[in-house]
This record gives structure tokens, C-alpha cells and sequence, in this order.
RNA sequence: GGCCCCAUGGUCUAGCGGUUCAGGACGUCUGGUUUUCAGCCAGAAGAUCGCGGGUUCGAAUCCCGCUGGGGUCACCA
């Protein structure tokens, strides 16, 4: 039985490469019957930022990427996060020790630090020069006795080569072990390195694929020596390719807007990040691209994985989030863009049924349009509440219009004594007042979605009307008469 | 700098020795629909498949070298 786990620290909100990694383990084990298992890494005490875990957790729910083992839920390998499980660490680390496969060293960060700049300066950078462990056992005890800080270190195999087989690169990858250094394992602090918690942890809760992003190849020889060291069998490794930003360098903060619970916000809807994010290292193999869920999970394998870094294209995701926007039924659309009205205050937290008429008469007209959901509150403000401020541009352009004043009049009047507020009959007042006044269609169209609306562009214009009704034209008109005059 | 990974139009990607000297998508541009924007429809521009050697009757597809890009070198993950 495959089981895959996502295994976030808790440092900050996750990044959109995070979740994609998330999101490929999901697919992953739903793809094979298994278990998706979420681990949370807390083993660094300095960097560890409250809310994190929950923003974590929240962008799994809302991608709807559910585990079976983990926070919340539990599980038969419980605590699922490793700043409980400390002592099971600190035990495998003292073992190792005790079987001469790793060792105390008491190296002073100040004298690492110095011999990081030497090397640096020296191009050499080979890493800690392993003198503690050329160290006495009775040295050591001697100075732990004293209370002297330390720290365990693996002591790497002096020889040789390691490898492993990486499913997403299809190769064995080889590393010399002279060149990979005598890493630590266990702080001073007693709590475990992510090379130890990771290891003794996907163990113990039986992992048989370890898929994560590339940055971690480099650490694999560690791994796979530890795996060795403990007498224990490593799962397969499966390494992600990573994501970019537009510059070629992986994907941060400078990019823009990474951080998973920014793109929630901005109105992105979770079928069609997932989408996205599916395609981002993964392709089904043909031309598809938009794909439901189902269709994902169906086509889903570990052997379609790219192994080629992907620069990540916002603007492609704003496409597909527009595409599932126009997808969605009215109920959908409406239950999505509401909050949206709510939050800016341009509705109340609780609708009537007049106003929810009007919303689900004015909200569709501007769902072809949408790329982000977050955009409906500029795009149909003006149907609530009344223009403040009108596009400078157009009003220039057609308000100084000689036939304006008329033209105002006229519509005033027509639709005053129009029955049916319909798309069909506004147009037929509007031609009609178009044919009046003798001029091309537009100089009535263009002014008349200005005073009505302060834009220069937005919905059709006989459904902007018809939507809007009666009192709110004539008003709007009557106050454009005006700022005509004025 | 050492080590590791990667290399098809601006971007993502199909292609896995011949019927593809290259298909699709985003983006860009043009035209159409139309009252605007968007959408939709039609079309266009844009890649000597990083470069150089091989292997082969034949290579984007296999091999080698080079170049370029990226990742990683913490008591962070």
C-alpha cells in the first residue's frame, strides 16, 4: 500500500510550490488507493511562526486535498507533529552514537562560522572539517560531564559512493561521500535536525514514497546513509521539479504574490487552482488542460512528472480562474462573488430578498469578464451605489457634445413613460432617441453608460439598464443633466 | 568555487529514430460579432528543437563534449 506524506514546518504561510508539492502527493496516493499522511516539522524552535500551521492546513481544505493521517484527524502513527515526538529522536541519535555511527562534537558555532570563511575564501567549501571526531571517547565524556554544549553529529562514511533512484529524474543520481560532511543531526537544544526527524519519521510512519521538491536531492546521500546507518530500508525518492519565478531563480517572495492564502483572497477559485497547479511539473501526456479533478485523478502518474523546472505563469492561471468562472452556474457565481460585495461594504452581511433579486439581476452580467472573483466589486459597485466619481476621459469626450442636454431630456422623459424596463424596449428608446437626434449610434451609447454608470466600459448597455430600473436611470440621468450644465 | 539537476517559439507543454524541420495552450497582433470592455469565432507573427561533434540510410528524439540556466553547500527546513 502506497503511503506519501506532506511534510510542511510551520515557518510561514505556505508558498504556492508548497501546496503544489501537497497537491502531488495527494494525487499520488488517491491516484494508487493509498494513504496521504500530513506531517507537521516544528523542529525549529527559532523560526517557527504562529498561525503557519493553520494556514497550512486551511489551503489543503481548500483545495480540498483531505489526509488520512495527521493534525485533526489523527492516526495510528499519532503525534503527527514532531516537536512531540522529540524523544524518539533524541534515542536514535544517542543509539547511533553508542554504535560509533555518529558523535558528539563540541565545535563552538564562532570556530564553524570561522572555517565556513576560510573555505568560502578559499573555494573549497567542504564543510565541517570533522575534528570532533577525531576526538577520545574519554575526551568527550569528560567535557559533557563539565556541561559542555554539543551536538550529535553523523559521521559520514570517509569513502565510496552513494545513490539512489529518483522516479521523477528516472536515473540513479550518485554522489562521492568524501564531498557530503559530517551533518548534524541533533541541535544543542536536543531537538533533531530535519535530516534526523525526517528520516526516523517517515520509518516509523512506513512511507514508501518520499516525493519533495528538487532542493532536496543535494541532501540525499545524508539521507540514504542515515536509512543505512539505522539498519532501516529507504522508500522510493521522487523529486520535484521547482518552480520559478520570471527570472529564471525559484519562486519567493519577489515575485509577487506566492503565498498560498494571498491567492484565496484575491478570488482564485480552488478547481481551477488545482488545475494550474497539476500542470505545474505534470502533463497528461496530450493537449489537455483544462481538466476536472476526476479527469486529473484518472490520468494522474509518478512517471508523467517533468523533471525540468517550470517558470510559474501568473497570467496563465488568470486565464484558467476566468475560464472556470464563466463556468460556473448562477448559484455558484453568486455564492462566490457575494462575499466579495460584503466584505467592501457595497452590500450588507445580510441580503433581503429585494436586493438579492437585484444582485442575481446585476452579478451575471459581469461573469464573462471576471478573471479573479475579487474583481466583481469594481466591476458592478456602480449598481449599488450611486457614481461618486465619473471617468475624466469620457466625460471630456462626450459630455461637451452639443446634442447631450437633449439627449438627457429625451431619455428622462421616454423612459419615465416606459412600462416594461426590459433589455428589448430600453433598446428600442434608445434607437429610438438615436434616430431623434440624427446621430451615429454611439453618441448616445457612449454618454448615456457614462451618467449612468461613471465608466467608459462595462456590461451592454440595454441590460445595464433594464438591470438597474426605472428610479435608479431617471435618477442618475437627472443628476448627469447636472454636471452637463455645469 | 565543489557537487547535483536541467536545456523544444516570450512562457508552459506534446513529441520518446522516419508519415512532425515541430502540434497544443497562455501571452502578443489582425479581422469578425458588437454600444464599450471582456467573451466568443476566424486568422497571423513567433523555434535553424542551446552549440559542436559523433552513432545511423535517417535525430528534436541515442552517445560525448561544451555552453547556458537552476539547485545546494547552517545547530533552516
Amino acid at each position: 500500500m502506497v503511503r506519501v506524506r506532506y511534510a510542511p514546518s510551520p515557518t510561514g504561510s505556505p508558498h504556492v510550490g508548497n501546496i503544489r508539492t501537497a497537491l502531488f502527493n495527494w494525487l499520488f496516493a488517491r491516484a494508487q488507493g493509498g494513504k496521504f499522511i500530513v506531517r507537521i516539522e516544528d523542529t525549529d524552535r527559532n523560526r517557527f511562526v504562529p498561525g503557519s500551521e493553520e494556514d497550512i492546513l486551511l489551503a489543503l481544505r481548500w483545495l480540498e486535498l483531505d489526509w488520512d493521517e495527521g493534525p485533526e484527524v489523527g492516526g495510528p502513527y499519532s503525534p503527527y507533529k514532531q516537536s512531540e515526538r522529540a524523544e524518539l529522536y533524541r534515542e536514535t541519535a544517542h543509539r547511533l552514537v553508542d554504535e560509533g555511527k555518529a558523535y558528539k562534537c563540541f565545535c563552538a558555532s564562532e570556530r564553524l562560522a570561522e572555517m565556513r570563511k576560510e573555505q568560502e575564501a578559499a573555494k573549497t567549501a567542504i564543510g565541517y572539517d570533522r575534528r570532533c571526531r577525531r576526538m577520545s571517547k574519554e575526551e568527550a565524556a569528560a567535557r559533557e560531564a563539565n556541561g559542555e554544549a554539543y551536538v550529535i553529529r553523523f559521521a559520514m562514511p570517509l569513502e565510496g559512493v552513494t545513490s539512489y533512484y529518483d522516479l521523477v529524474h528516472k536515473k540513479e543520481v550518485e554522489f562521492k561521500n568524501v564531498l557530503t560532511d559530517d551533518f548534524v543531526m541533533l541541535k544543542s537544544d536536543g531537538f533533531p535536525t530535519y535530516h534526523l526527524a525526517n528520516i526516523v519519521d517517515d520509518h516509523l510512519m512506513e512511507i514508501t514514497h518520499v516525493m519533495r521538491a528538487d532542493e532536496w536531492m543535494s541532501s540525499m546521500p545524508r539521507h540514504v546513509q542515515l536509512y543505512r546507518a539505522l539498519g532501516w530500508e529507504p522508500p522510493k525518492f521522487a523529486h520535484l521539479p521547482l518552480l520559478m519565478g520570471p527570472d529564471g531563480q525559484k519562486l519567493s517572495k519577489r515575485h509577487g504574490t506566492v503565498q498560498f492564502t494571498e491567492f484565496i483572497g484575491e478570488g482564485y477559485l480552488p478547481d481551477a487552482m488545482f488545475n494550474f497547479l497539476a500542470l505545474c511539473g505534470w502533463s497528461p501526456g496530450d493537449d489537455r488542460e483544462i481538466m476536472s479533478r476526476e479527469e486529473i485523478l484518472s490520468l494522474f502518474s509518478l512517471d508523467r512528472i517533468l523533471d525540468r523546472p517550470a517558470v510559474f505563469h501568473h497570467d496563465k492561471l488568470k486565464w484558467m480562474n476566468g475560464h472556470y468562472i464563466r463556468e460556473m452556474s448562477l448559484e455558484q457565481y453568486m455564492a462566490a462573488t457575494l462575499p466579495y460585495l460584503q466584505k467592501e461594504g457595497v452590500l450588507p452581511a445580510e441580503l433581503n430578498a429585494e436586493t438579492r433579486a437585484y444582485a442575481e439581476r446585476v452579478l451575471p452580467l459581469e461573469q464573462e469578464k471576471l478573471r479573479l472573483l475579487g474583481e466583481i466589486t469594481e466591476l458592478t459597485r456602480f449598481f449599488f451605489e450611486e457614481p461618486k466619481s465619473f471617468d475624466e476621459k469620457a466625460v471630456a469626450k462626450w459630455f461637451g457634445e452639443t446634442h447631450i442636454s437633449q439627449m438627457l431630456d429625451a431619455l428622462i422623459q421616454r423612459f419615465n413613460a416606459l412600462e416594461n424596463f426590459t433589455p428589448e424596449e430600453t433598446e428600442r428608446v434608445i434607437r429610438e432617441v438615436i434616430a431623434w437626434l440624427g446621430v451615429p449610434n454611439g453618441h448616445v451609447i457612449h454618454p448615456t453608460r457614462v451618467a449612468l454608470s461613471g465608466r467608459a466600459t462595462g456590461p451592454s448597455l440595454f441590460d445595464m439598464i433594464a438591470a438597474l430600473g426605472k428610479e435608479r436611470v431617471v435618477r442618475r440621468l437627472e443628476k448627469a443633466k447636472q454636471m452637463v450644465r455645469v
